[in-house]
DNA sequence: GATGAATGAGGGTTCATTCAT
DNA sequence: AATGAATGAACCCTCATTCAT
């Protein structure tokens, strides 16, 4: 349990975190400053090093964060009482609502070796490996089942996991959908590859 | 028709623009130096200035280039006397080819706005339109005929545009899949959210 | 009414834009570098851009800088109880002796157009009209008073505005005369040009 | 007698050098660029090589052309039939004319120690002396002749040329004054420092 | 905890200069 | 004689990072 004051530190960091994501999903890492971050958040770019030890890592915390709550709602979602097809296209439907709300693609979409090393890439692509493997073993479960046709799993997965994360390269809410209609929608047509009639 | 020196420094020009390129994809645009585009052909940073006025306008004509090909690739494929399914596959499996071979996904894959902005913005945007148009009055067209489902046609494509773009991230030479086979497995998969049977 | 921190400020950038005019002074605006000014007083390139947004910034505070003491000094002298003639020289002399001390020929000796544009230019060259405005007048009034020849004012004032800013070309202080004595020498000289007996 | 390739060659060398001049009046010295001076003449900057050594050499090679000229127009002068009152008067006028019509304050108005060194600042030094010493010995005749006042030589004749100097700073061709009227102007007002009524 | 200030490394860009053709 | 091409040094400027207060 943490003191008041431990708590307020976590939430200046989350508060970071946040902006840092949403600098970052605007205009890339590099484009990215200190500076955006901070006075964002109407602090001065010291106050962030007290809460970072640097850029570096800000940017994997940030990261870890977004791949963490994606792990946490896919892990939701599978303790629910729904039919595996249901399982696979709520999976992608919030997932794509998540990018669309956080406004960032950064979550998958960059090779993540050209920005950690070391510790810190092994972190992150074991939690990218963990994420994925929750998927593929939806799908190898819908296979098993007889409900989803015998795909090859890595290929679909990759699939699946592009098209959703290159909605926020399209999506905009002056658009014709709801953002909650056109996560549903991607999810119904990206469906249509596993799951037998 | 060029004089020999033309071509020489059209030549030239191309290298430097593939040198971007297959810099910027592995890098970054912002963690790519005219220092490693320029040493990575052997000469100087200077000696590209000689051919473009900046490092904008380099990635300009990169990302035009690009743009340009996938626009001839999918033109020829229309020429040709396929159905509209074949056509269509075979146009999903040239781009991820090509993205493949190119080792860039800068083409479709990033948010022109956050890179140029004026006449070149407006450039890039008609071209990347131009290209989308390709790809959705093949999908029309199919729809028209009965062979396709009668879907939303921006998504769809963007989804076929997400799941082709993502190939980059994720393929490697060294894995199971060669590149041809691989372009064509996403095709096919791809085509089970259009095709009828 | 400034806190202590904020006269710091301001007395750091004074500082800078002295040693600005003293390089360009010494040296000429292109020839000088961020470099020259910083380490003229001891610190990095990269402070002086704490203090001014970029090198044309920092030419168009040292100008403005010059040109509003300039008027100050003329101001003053215009309070005085002295006949129009006295006040004249008076302007002249001290005029003179504030390039020398300065050691910038720079105020008014070169042409705008060449290093500003805009509302810069705009600026500085309001900054000389109101000087120049200034030297007029006084003339306009020794011509109204008759103690002046009714000369062609324009001419006259650039006349000895001109010989004014020569000055620091050939001044030396190794040289014969005082500074001081030169500045009133000059100014006796130019009065004649003026002045009735 | 040069021969008639000789000719050319001087001739290319004299188009060079004007519009090094050209360019320098306009923009300054640092400023103005050997693409300049060379696509102004519709020439590559490579070939400017050819007929002179470097940047510094075509600089040292105008300014003295340009001192060269003011001396031989001095020169000229001495020898007509005028009084020491119209000599000097012509003296001025032509030099005012001169500046004018080249446009370039460069010949007197910088100090050669920022631009040369060694042998090539002791020559233009030499020349500006040299013409210095014939005003000077212009005004030491009218002196000793009783025409002129009894002033301080190099004083007077510095505020001659610093007067005359900037005429191009102010003088504009759209102005109230044709060139030769301004130039006639100019040097009336300053006899007044000089000659007796 | 926060911040104003300073720093230095690094990157984009310009341009005088050279050289092969 | 002329030029296209290449080079490298120098300069402006940005920004992550540090630190005294």
């Amino acid at each position: 349990m943490l003191s008041l004051r431990e708590q307020k530190t976590q939430k200046k960091k989350d508060d970071i975190v946040q902006s840092a994501l949403q600098m970052i999903a605007e205009k890339g890492y590099h484009a990215t400053t200190m500076e955006d971050i901070a006075s964002n958040l109407l602090m001065t770019k010291g106050s962030v090093y007290y809460y970072f030890k640097n850029k570096q890592d800000l940017l994997f915390q940030s990261q870890k964060s977004l791949l963490e709550q994606s792990i946490r709602n896919i892990d939701d979602i599978m303790q629910k009482h729904l039919t595996t097809a249901e399982k696979l296209e709520e999976t992608m439907a919030q997932h794509t609502d998540y990018l669309i709300t956080e406004r960032t693609g950064f979550g998958m979409g960059l090779r993540p070796e050209q920005f950690f090393e070391g510790g810190q890439l092994k972190d992150i692509i074991d939690l990218r490996d963990t994420y994925s493997s929750k998927i593929d073993s939806l799908i190898a479960i819908g296979i098993e089942e007889g409900s989803f046709h015998d795909v090859d799993i890595t290929i679909v997965r990759n699939i699946i996991v592009g098209a959703m994360n290159y909605v926020i390269e399209w999506y905009s809410p002056e658009g014709t959908w709801s953002q909650a209609t056109l996560a549903r929608s991607i999810s119904s047509y990206l469906k249509l590859i596993l799951v037998k009639d």
